[in-house]
DNA sequence: GGGGGCCCTAAGCAAAACCTTAGGAAGGTA
DNA sequence: TACCTTCCTAAGGTTTTGCTTAGGGCCCCC
């Protein structure tokens, strides 16, 4: 029985399957499948089991998640401790929608981490669903996303940021021929190709639900690393792009784009975000959630391409990117570790 | 950060010293040192120092060891939960003194588990100071022996059984030829080759404190698996067996041996039944205590080289005996695994 | 009845955990 | 000062974890 095992099951019970827990871990399914047959064997249970579609905890599994779950908290414990008692950097996991952690995400917890001595803040990548599994088993400390859709007791939710969705084509686009002041209908997109960030995969999002709304079929959805990417591949070809409309007002028509007059855009929409309910959340998670509402964090989140500043960041205080996917703890971007 | 180097560092903690927590979980002492310095290195602090002839726990060592405490005794819990799900026979795991664990310890346990269906025991053997450590840790549920020297806060202390030491030689022997009714002065038997079973050698034990008062030098005392070697011992060649009384009424003559007429002997001393405080301890841990209490196994317990009965145990009850200093998880004597 | 999605096992591999014996360093003690 | 106890590191081994890719079985749904 190690602590892995213990972390592999409970987020496997979490998330209701074997493979939402091996996205989350970044690992490949058979590892987690893996793992769980380890457990099952120590502990003499098959612990949870497929129950049709869904997956179901034996008496055995109920009473052990529990357990397991503390155990896993306590794990995380011992390392904030440890790390509080020798003055090193508190660690703050945050993690974010694709979307927002390419656009106001770094801006935002840099900013954060100037106004509090000793905080480092890992950012990572998640869906909805993710969110909240991470929340709950402490391996994340606070969530910035869509609206999860799935249940979302024991969690404190706060509005993060309005936006609004709108849709992006190339200006050759034939969508982009109709007469001025004439609307296209949503509906007339169903059969185009549509280019998101990853976030359009996250069934949570706006952009998926407008998708499976209009029925767009997989394959007619290409997932691009970030906006930018999905922007740069519709000025190239064709399809379209649904895009944020602040974060790409300066070089529309430079990349030879438009937005598209569709009825009904732009769709506004709320992020939220997110931490386990009051009394079970950090005292520096609690600072962070105040701090997003705060009037200088909307500013910072409404000024648009702002990226991250130049200057030097404070020895104890960094941003790290990672990204759920690819696995929690490797670094895909680090953003000017310790100087 | 596994839970094997958690348990170490626990157990270093709570027994004070590197060699003593080696010796309770029956490895090597760089075993320990190195699973110490594992988890110093993964938690980026030393945990626990020397301070002088002690150890001394850092302020990350402070906090961290509640924590690690708490996941080792849940870890406990996870497995128990699981075997209780299943309807495995519940685990109880005794540690007793050596005398104990080689006379009325398999007996009266074993006479327990009659009474109880669907328990398992396990006996092991241990020091007074390492009973309370694994009590306090979770790692035995009820421990047998004389009272401990160490700090007994926080455990529930219960008399089990009143027993006399006497002191056996050889028929033989110098001593043993005194005038008939003249008592010899125990300090004539300071230099005497001692021979005793390895509770000889937990200073809380009643021989221990005896050897230690005579101030017989170590290379003087040899100690044997069971009070039976020694005796064996004794009979072939020179030295003296302190030995409890009613175990060896009926073959001493047989064996050439004979009690010493020492003044002041026999000495009574009293075991004790020991468990984590009523609020903390097990429901079964508290029915064995009562059970240990009764006038059944009071009678059991002084009934003289009764042993385990040849009975077989119904299916699901067995008792087992390990052996700490070889390591706790070995099985040293097996008895009549279920059948 | 034929996909397709999901979970599992198998096989092979790298890394970590965990154990040992041997010997060095640091402290207390004679 | 020398010795002894205790803790640590070094070196070398086996076992367990933990990951991958490949492929089989099961269930649901079309």
């Amino acid at each position: 029985m190690t602590l892995t095992q213990l972390k592999v099951f409970v987020l496997v019970t979490r998330l209701g399957s074997v493979k939402a827990a091996a996205a989350t871990l970044g690992v490949s399914e058979p590892a987690v499948s893996q793992a769980l047959a380890a457990l099952r064997q120590h502990l003499g249970d098959p612990l949870i089991v497929r129950a049709g579609s869904a997956m179901q905890l034996t008496a055995a599994g109920q009473r052990v998640v529990g357990i397991a779950s503390q155990m896993v908290s306590l794990a995380v414990d011992a390392e904030q401790a440890a790390r509080a008692s020798i003055n090193a950097p508190e660690l703050l996991r945050v993690v974010a929608s694709s979307s927002i952690a390419d656009s106001i995400g770094p801006t935002v917890l840099h900013s954060f981490t100037t106004k509090m001595a000793n905080v480092e803040i890992n950012l990572g990548v998640a869906t909805a669903q993710q969110m909240t599994a991470l929340l709950h088993e402490r391996l994340a400390d606070v969530a910035l996303g869509p609206l999860p859709l799935s249940d979302t007791r024991g969690l404190t939710i706060q509005p993060l940021f309005r936006w609004r969705m709108v849709i992006v084509a190339e200006a050759a686009h034939r969508h982009a021929q109709h007469p001025h002041g004439q609307e296209i209908e949503i509906s007339d997109l169903a059969h185009e190709h549509w280019l998101t960030d990853p976030s359009g995969r996250d069934p949570a999002s706006v952009v998926a639900k407008m998708l499976k709304r209009l029925r767009v079929p997989d394959d007619a959805i290409s997932v691009f690393a970030n906006q930018d990417a999905a922007l740069a591949a519709a000025a190239g070809g064709d399809g379209v792009v649904p895009a944020i409309e602040h974060l790409l007002v300066p070089d529309l028509a430079a990349r030879g784009l438009v937005r598209l007059p569709v009825q009904g855009m732009p769709v506004e929409d709320m992020w939220q975000a997110m931490t386990l309910s009051a009394d079970r959340r950090s005292e520096t998670s609690a600072r962070l959630l105040r701090f997003l509402a705060s009037p200088d964090a909307l500013m910072e989140m409404h000024r648009t391409g702002s990226g991250v500043p130049a200057t030097r960041f404070r020895p104890p205080v960094y941003v790290t990117i990672w990204s759920l996917s690819s696995g929690l703890p490797r670094h895909v971007r680090t953003l000017d570790p310790r100087q």
